[in-house]
DNA sequence: ATCCGGCATTGACATATGTCAACGGGCCCG
DNA sequence: CGGGCCCGTTGACATATGTCAATGCCGGAT
């Protein structure tokens, strides 16, 4: 059911290994990126493209491997290229929060602080481009474009922060799943992916963290939806949204 | 209990008055903001503040009067100067989720969409300066340093939306109060108000909706941390900390 | 001073969701 | 081919919080 490509090291041991990751060949990889469109990197073009590309650096993840944890210095931000990433906040005695799952043009680690306010892991396999803050930042200073592009998506995050306040402060557990799914379709839609048996790469305990909810009850409601026709689950972590209407209703106008 | 100076209009008659508004007198006033210090207009100085103050407008509400709802053109932005504002986002069932109150300082109105995703409202009597946004998005061309600071305040909230939405997933009813009371009373500080016996001057209603919880919830966990001795309920909507270390446990490190 | 209305508090009870525990299935590894 | 592990599902039960309703309090208006 869930992605099979389990790393071959324990997830315990974080720190163990390094994160794979090794500068770009030269020739503008940015320029020839595939997902350039979705991402923050679409402000730029042409030379400014090749200066980016000259600071940017690939990094590939296993599932549940860690891409930094919270309070760490931010030195970095990234950009997700494929895969899934999950960023969470923990509470001390361990009660987890997922903030929001990442997928390829997403972008990540924006703060203004110097410590990551959040800790960041892949979901499943995941591949990100690395930009060191202080080198961004001077790009920022040459290419106004691209700080306007981050403000908007600073923007945007913050927007859609609110709706997940709505959703955890005023939603039932059927609700949330519902938006849950709608959000997950209308994502994959956007990044050319499935929109209809879409993908669950992450667990149901992931989702539950994401929710406000325990895994039992995420697992319940989903045999609830299942049983009352409005989804289908499908092997290999796919669900059908077989009564979106009823979905938009449930989800409650969002 | 609440501010005593109720409006002497129906509230629910929303749109009958128009919220009060005059040009700024001419002599810089942005200059001798005494707030500045608090706001994104820190960023200026002088001479920019000249033709800040030339696009900026005043306007007063009255407690419970709307400044706008969700889903009408964001034409302006906001920076509140005094008193309280809530925004909030509502399902069509009438659930409310409060996403943040904001006080002197504070700005508000951040959206890239050509639509507000929230409304806002003053909690108590209220003062904020206005700005066309297309105006202010102009001066951002000519002052980097106001771009920078607004992708500044846009992180910083990023931060504590993600903090809120930890409080509402996972956090029990008696520590997000804790957590709340917490951070309002560092937020007085910082405003230079008291500290310690800290006012509310919201309703019951307001934070049990900003803290996903129902009135009764708040009023029940209030009296439960009097009984305990960790706060002391005073006239006034004032609340007395007397145990921050204790609240401090309960709000979970936060 | 009195009345009124909104807000806060408290109580009794209902229920959605959490907790604890068992079980099953798929997949990897030996 | 078998064992073990992780994940998902399901069940029985516990409980935090919500719901409904009554009462009380305070401030402002008459």
């Amino acid at each position: 059911m869930q992605q099979s490509n389990q790393s071959p090291f324990d997830v315990r041991n974080r720190r163990l290994m390094e994160a794979k990751s090794r500068p770009e060949p030269s020739t503008s990889p940015c320029a020839a990126c595939n997902i350039r469109h979705l991402t923050v990197c679409a402000a730029l073009e042409g030379a400014e493209l090749q200066q980016l590309a000259e600071i940017v650096q690939n990094v590939e993840l296993e599932p549940g491997q860690p891409l930094f944890d919270e309070g760490e210095r931010a030195d970095f931000v990234f950009n997700v290229t494929a895969g899934c990433v999950k960023v969470y906040k923990l509470l001390p005695d361990g009660r987890r929060q997922v903030t929001g799952f990442l997928f390829a043009g997403d972008f990540l680690g924006l703060a203004n602080q110097d410590f990551y306010a959040f800790s960041a892991e892949a979901v499943s396999q995941a591949a990100l481009c690395r930009f060191q803050r202080s080198k961004l930042e001077a790009a920022m200073e040459r290419f106004p474009q691209l700080e306007k592009r981050l403000l908007g998506v600073a923007s945007h995050e913050l927007a859609v922060a609110q709706e997940q306040m709505l959703l955890l402060g005023r939603k039932t557990a059927k609700e949330r799943l519902a938006s849950f799914l709608i959000k997950l379709s209308e994502s994959a839609e956007r990044r050319g992916q499935s929109k209809n048996p879409v993908r669950l790469p992450m667990t149901r305990a992931d989702i539950g963290d994401y929710l406000g909810l325990t895994t039992e009850t995420v697992s319940r409601v989903m045999t609830q939806l299942k049983g009352q026709g409005t989804i289908a689950l499908l092997p290999n972590g796919q669900v059908e949204l077989r009564d979106l209407e009823k979905l938009e209703d449930l989800a409650g106008g969002y």
